[in-house]
DNA sequence: AGTATGACGGTTA
DNA sequence: CTAACCGCCATAC
């Protein structure tokens, strides 16, 4: 086949192909246990460049394949954009929560 | 090549 | 606790 394939089983991504970043990012992401969650800076740190702005650039952009509702704020918020998914989603995950956040002290997941 | 944007994060008021 | 500001970094145009 071509020399640009990539057999990918992430996701209908829209137009243009993910980079060498943001692929580290989603794969990132995928691993992320389910309960378990990461901070944008997190995610960050993990791929070992970047930044939580970046990767959330590369969420909005190529998380529709991957658990996006794992990946919250450093403060344990919900995605700003769907927080209501986000937080059914978790809880169904039986993340702990506490208020509209999540109990990053017990759900923080740190790689390893 | 340069400018504008945003699903962030930490500090300061 | 909320609000505003700055810094950081990949993308979009």
């Amino acid at each position: 086949m071509g020399s640009k394939e990539r057999a990918g089983p992430r996701a209908p991504h829209p137009a243009g192909d993910p980079t060498p970043f943001a692929e580290a990012v989603l794969d990132a992401v995928a691993r992320i246990p389910r309960g378990r969650v990461m901070s944008y800076g997190d995610v960050a740190e993990y791929v070992g460049a970047g930044g939580p702005r970046a990767v959330g650039t590369v969420l909005a952009r190529w998380g529709s394949g991957v658990p996006w509702h794992r990946v919250v704020t450093a403060d344990g918020r919900p995605n700003p954009s769907d927080p209501d998914r986000a937080r059914a989603l978790l809880r169904s995950e039986h993340v702990a929560f506490r208020r509209e956040r999540v109990e990053m002290s017990a759900a923080r997941w740190n790689g390893r």
